[in-house]
DNA sequence: CTTGTACCCTGACCGC
DNA sequence: TGCGGTCAGGGTACAA
């Protein structure tokens, strides 16, 4: 799925178009897309609802309703979004799981390949728990690099693996997680508690680095990803090791490896990640 | 508590 | 052209 700085990207997109829209109707065309409820019941609770407000906590992207109800929005690896007056391209849109027919007369599409991702309404004490559940959100300023530091405390997880899981630090996917390693000079497969401060620190801004730069790019399309519309970001060009096995490191010139860790490739360099 | 594995799903790609 | 294996920006339910 898109990372934070993906999500990012389609929260931007998303959220002029929504804000002060009604919801005329639902219509699920892939109904386990629907996680929390059956989609005749999210539906009779969509309608005639107002979205107040697009934010972003992590990787979740959240639809804040007027009844003080949150739809929550998972991409996973494959969720896209198109708003328009008309079906998107069946060229890009070809798995469209869902449309929300809006009061401007447009509709808002989501499409899905593999169905991975969904929706879920809570209740907002419902998603208080979740978020409660959530590592820091990276590029607010409380997180500082003693906050990581805190987090990574103990953890004998490879640092690669802690990075990626969300309650540890929110919005750091597989890309990012390489990516920002590399920046760091920070080998993979070292244990998260035993980096010096030092380490954490330059840990600490890689990880804001790299998601502000692909922020700016408007995200990285490696493969699947698109913002809303099918627009493609930029940041793949500027990616130093995601995809570049065998590759000449852009710092020392060493090859780089891919290694498998919890069943995901990691990529770096051996020459100057320690 | 931790860590690893299987699984959800479809499609693209590679070697035979 | 087909077939099987592998892999994919994610996350969860289990078992050990």
């Amino acid at each position: 799925m898109p990372e934070l700085p993906e999500v990012e990207t389609i929260r931007r997109d998303l959220a002029p178009e929504l804000t002060g829209r009604t919801i005329l109707r639902t219509r699920i065309a892939k109904p386990d897309i629907v996680l929390n409820m059956s989609p005749r019941s999210l539906s009779r609770r969509l309608r005639g609802r107002r979205f107040d407000a697009v934010d972003r906590r992590g990787k979740y992207l959240l639809l804040r309703l007027d009844d003080g109800r949150v739809l929550q929005v998972q991409l996973r690896m494959t969720g896209r979004f198109a708003i328009g007056d008309r079906e998107p391209d069946e060229a890009e849109f070809r798995h469209i799981a869902a449309r929300f027919e809006l009061d401007d007369a447009r509709t808002l599409f989501y499409d899905d390949v593999r169905r991975l991702g969904g929706f879920q309404l809570l209740e907002a004490e419902e998603w208080a728990g979740v978020e409660a559940g959530l590592g820091p959100e990276p590029l607010e300023p409380s997180f500082t690099a003693a906050r990581l530091g805190q987090r990574l405390r103990g953890r004998r997880a490879p640092i690669k693996n802690a990075l990626l899981n969300q309650g540890r630090v929110a919005g750091v996917g597989n890309i990012y997680a390489s990516e920002a390693l590399h920046r760091a000079r920070i080998d993979p497969r070292r244990p998260a508690g035993d980096m010096d401060a030092a380490e954490v620190g330059r840990l600490h801004r890689a990880i804001r680095r790299v998601l502000r730069g692909a922020i700016a790019s408007a995200g990285t399309t490696f493969r699947d990803y698109r913002a809303v519309n099918g627009r493609s970001g930029r940041f793949q060009n500027v990616l130093r090791v995601y995809g570049k096995e065998d590759e000449a490191c852009g710092r020392c010139g060493t090859a780089i490896v891919r290694v498998v860790q919890a069943g995901r490739s990691s990529f770096f360099c051996p020459g100057c990640q320690s």
